[in-house]
RNA sequence: GGGCGAUUAGCUCAGCUGGUUUAGAGCGUCUGCCUUACAAGCAGAGGGUCUGCGGUUCGAAUCCGUAAUCGCCCACCA
């Protein structure tokens, strides 16, 4: 019949048609007349590998780029990569390690050409991985934010900010990684609920050692760093140690008393020992009361010389040495079980270390107010909505944002010190000996006398420019494709980044391009498995995206994911959506050969095929309207569920169905051509959720020349449809299914075609489409139902099919007792309700007529389903 | 400790400003079919006191209050 196999297999299918794309630069974007359509991707880790987030993500992005392109806008996804300082400059650590290769032992320029390398050998991989789940990105146009431009960009706008005294640097609490060996964010510290412990240990009064008061802590180690005892003033327990002095224990320092009412008198036993230099509240008293800060630690965890014991010990060996040795030294009063949060380093896991160091930060309070302004004017627009909330918190207690990163691979702080102390901030060297000349007044200073910062940049301060940066709108303000692709149109990304990246590219957008540089965030949901785990290597439940596709095709995993994707939730992954994507992907094939293989006639149309045509026709267009509302609000999955319904349900199903011809027989060309048409359409409105096989099928649906493609076919726009043809056959969808219903339950065969017997009003439109789906001999208008005829009633229509000595009067007697029951309890509610002088009052007029509706079509029913009870009988 | 969100069929979710919803969908389940497009399929069926309690209203899954459970964000109680 045809040379096309019962099964779809993808394998050969997607390799050809990306490749084609390519080939043909379908996916490239250059300004022209169009409306752009721009989307940038969130860039991934250059050296990471694809995970499901990111088969969401992208998936999504490539939906709504694919669409936007059927939509006749130039549609423009640029794609590029992250250098990801922490965590890219571990891994490079990691494997010289591995080559027994110290970090230290080499020169910064040494460690920067391994992790070029290193960078060069896995950059990218990601973004071939993307290739074959078909992301549609403008390839020609991926970037790295360790690109020239985009590098030098980041150092204009440090630059920007240093003249407008928005960047300053100086000693701050930061928080600091022991593992990476830098400060971070206080958005890079997650905080962790940990089992652990509140010790009690004893200070003795100095001068008086029989008495001692009792402090409570969680980190004994710290009372190395120990340099004063803190209780409340009012608290008439410690009264009498004003003026007096404890001493530390094993330490034996001497340290005051100090009364601040910061500490709670009810929380552990109302003495806080301060350790200025290892907590930040600590760090506070310090300041207030001109406390000595003793740093006990090394940058990496352990003991300091200046914690004077333990020295070179973990922090966390020490905790357990100590307290054996404050045992042994009878000094602790006890020690009780206690669940406290831990800050945890995003990258690396290690405990957060408060510390106290020099660094560079932004202000950050200015800067915010713009940004903050456009999400709640919905000027840019969040979906979902919830986020707002959580970003206008974030946005009105925002802090200071400590930038500087105590790492090599990255963006150099653009800044030279001194010979003579000072520093200048300037966009390269030649320019940093320029102001430091004017600085200094002194002319002999040359490029050798200047050191510039060793420190980097966190890796946010280059992203948070992405959407500018990427078409050179930081360098080259007014050039031609900064003009047209900015704003861009959505950004597509996962929550948690909300302040990382979202947050700070709108300020970054106001502030450096003044615009907003996107009109809409989608945030995705986190992926989970089906018992709603975090996906994550430990566990090892998350799947291989590579490996799905593999086994179930791209398209058939991209309708998978989006399937279990609605807005605004997280998405509880299992492995039987892509199975669900790849049969329907099967059932698409499947059509496909059906009608392919029909041989076309020149006969006339048959009536029923004519009102099929019409009725898919309007049906087409309907769902084209609705899809059109729900990807426009952002229901991506809804308006992947109402195609896959069109395609399965009404198209396969229903319409092919009715128009099919007799095995053998050939198909008219008036029916053979809409069908052609239909499946056009709807190939295009499939596309953006699964480019592969609506391409491969589209390449039959007409000639076509080199280069063309689906991807640029105009999609279905809805526009108004002929509802009544809708209802129409909706009721014959009905009646249908009631013939159907009494095949099966006599075990009637299709193949033996029936009369079908009509009482009560009814509508001839479609008798030629019952006729044919019902395998009727005849439809008979009659007064009274056969004694020997099974009943069903659609609407007020009662429906019967005569059998001779096959009925069954219990079964029809029980099915029609059913419904009368059924009916009659209907009834009685609407009518209780318009017996409601209240009700009928009150409401509005148009819900009574519904109410008065309901009873007319209620009692004409149950009029039916009585006289049919009667005929029984 | 503050704030936000959720709770609807076995599972995942729609249900927007109360009344065309007599609570829907997909998947799964059950029953019958290998009917020459597709068993990765076809035809049918069952399944819910909309988390509990109270309130507003002629009318509540929908609005308000409250409790429970779950989740998320933020926060310097050692």
């Amino acid at each position: 019949m045809n040379e096309l196999a019962t099964k779809y297999d993808p394998r050969d299918v997607e390799d050809k048609w990306y490749a084609y794309w390519m080939e043909h630069g379908l996916f490239h974007s250059e300004p022209d007349e169009r409306e752009p359509y721009t989307i940038v991707i969130p860039p991934p880790n250059v050296t990471g590998v694809l995970h499901m987030g990111h088969m969401l993500n992208n998936t999504i992005q490539d939906i709504l780029v694919r669409r936007a392109r059927m939509l006749g806008k130039n549609a423009c996804w640029v794609p590029g990569t992250d250098h990801a300082a922490i965590s890219t400059e571990a891994k490079v650590v990691a494997k010289l390690a591995e080559e027994g290769i110290k970090k230290q032992d080499l020169s910064r320029e040494e460690f920067l050409k391994h992790a070029w390398d290193w960078t060069h050998k896995y950059g990218g991989i990601i973004l071939k991985q993307l290739r074959t789940l078909g992301a549609s990105c403008d390839w020609e146009r991926t970037a790295f934010t360790m690109d020239e431009k985009l590098s030098k960009s980041v150092i204009r706008v440090f630059n920007k900010l240093y003249e407008k005294g928005w960047i300053y640097r100086g000693v701050r609490m930061v928080n600091w990684d022991p593992k990476a060996l830098t400060a971070l964010s206080d958005e890079e510290v997650i905080y962790k609920e940990e089992q652990s412990h509140l010790f009690h240990l004893r200070y003795k009064v100095e001068g008086d050692e029989d008495k001692y008061i009792v402090v409570a802590t969680t980190r004994p180690e710290t009372i190395l760093g120990d340099t004063a005892v803190c209780v409340n003033p009012n608290d008439e327990r410690y009264g009498w140690l004003k003026g007096k002095r404890v001493i530390v224990p094993l330490v034996g320092r001497s340290v005051p008393i100090i009364m601040d009412d910061y500490v709670e008198m009810d929380f552990g036993t109302g003495c806080l020992k301060v350790t200025p230099a290892h907590d930040v509240n600590d760090y506070m008293l310090g300041e207030k009361y001109n406390l000595p800060s003793i740093d006990i630690f090394n940058d990496n965890g352990t003991i300091s010389e200046a914690g004077g014991m333990y020295v070179g010990m973990d922090r966390f060996d020490v905790r357990k040495q100590i307290m054996e040795d404050l045992k042994a030294a009878d000094l602790v009063e006890k020690v009780e079980d206690y669940v406290n949060k831990v800050g945890h380093s995003e990258r690396t896991d290690a405990v957060i270390e408060p510390k106290l160091s020099m660094q560079w930060f932004v202000k950050m309070e200015e800067l915010a107010k713009p940004a903050l302004n456009a999400v709640e004017t919905d000027d840019i627009k969040f979906v979902p909505s919830k986020f707002k909330n959580i970003y206008r918190h974030w946005m009105t207690n925002i802090k200071d944002w400590c930038i500087s990163r105590q790492l090599w691979w990255g963006h150099r702080i653009p800044a030279w010190y001194l010979p003579k102390g000072g520093y200048v901030v300037a966009e390269n060297e030649e320019e940093a000996l320029l102001k430091a000349i004017e600085k200094t007044g002194d002319g002999s200073l040359t490029l050798a006398d200047l050191k510039q910062d060793p420190d980097c940049l966190d890796t946010w301060f280059s992203s948070w420019l992405w959407p500018v940066s990427l078409f050179n709108g930081i360098l080259d303000p007014d050039n031609r494709e900064f003009k047209y692709y900015y704003p861009t149109t959505d950004l597509v990304t996962a929550p948690d980044i909300i302040f990382f990246w979202v947050a700070r590219m709108i300020i970054a957008g106001y502030e450096f391009a003044g615009d907003k540089p996107f009109n809409n965030v989608y945030f995705t949901g986190i992926v989970r498995d089906k018992l709603g785990r975090k996906m994550s290597k430990s566990l090892g439940n998350s799947p291989d995206p590579l490996e799905l596709i593999e086994k179930f095709g791209a398209d058939g995993v991209r309708m998978g994911i989006m399937l279990a994707a609605p807005a605004g939730h997280d998405i509880m992954y299992d492995d039987s959506l892509c199975e669900q994507g790849r049969n329907f992907c099967n059932k698409i094939w499947n059509s496909f050969r059906l009608i392919k293989g029909w041989e076309v006639a020149d006969i006339e149309q048959p009536a029923s095929s004519a009102k099929a045509v019409e009725w898919f026709e309007a049906k087409l267009q309907s769902i084209a309207t609705e899809v059109e509302d729900l990807m426009g609000k952002f229901r991506i999955s809804e308006a992947l569920m109402a195609v896959y319904k069109l395609f399965w349900d009404e198209f396969s199903a229903w319409y092919l169905e009715v128009i099919k011809p007799a095995y053998g027989s050939p198909v008219d060309k008036a029916t053979y051509d809409a069908t052609l048409r239909f499946f056009d359409m709807l190939l295009r409105m499939l596309h953006p959720f699964m480019p592969f096989i609506t391409e491969e099928l589209w390449q039959h649906l007409a000639e076509r020349k080199d280069g063309e493609s689906i991807m640029y076919a105009k999609m279905p726009v809805g526009t108004e449809a002929d509802a009544k043809i809708i209802a129409d056959f909706e009721t014959l969808k009905e009646t249908v299914a009631g013939i159907r219903t009494i095949r099966k339950q006599k075990q009637i065969p299709q193949k033996e075609a029936l009369e079908l017997d009509v009482k009560g009003p009814r509508n001839a439109d479609m008798d030629s489409v019952l006729t044919k789906m019902g395998n009727l001999t005849a439809i008979v208008e009659v007064e009274e139902k056969k004694p020997t005829a099974s009943a069903f009633i659609v609407g007020a229509t009662e429906y019967s099919v005569p059998l001779e000595g096959k009925i069954n009067v219990e079964e029809e007697l029980a099915k029609l007792n059913k419904d009368l029951e059924y009916y009659t309890k209907f009834l009685a509610g609407v009518e209780k309700k318009l017996a409601n002088e209240r009700f009928v009052a009150n409401a509005p007029e148009a819900v009574v007529a519904v109410e008065r509706k309901k009873k007319a079509d209620a009692e004409e029913k149950l009029a039916a389903i009585r006289t049919a009870l009667a005929a029984l009988k």
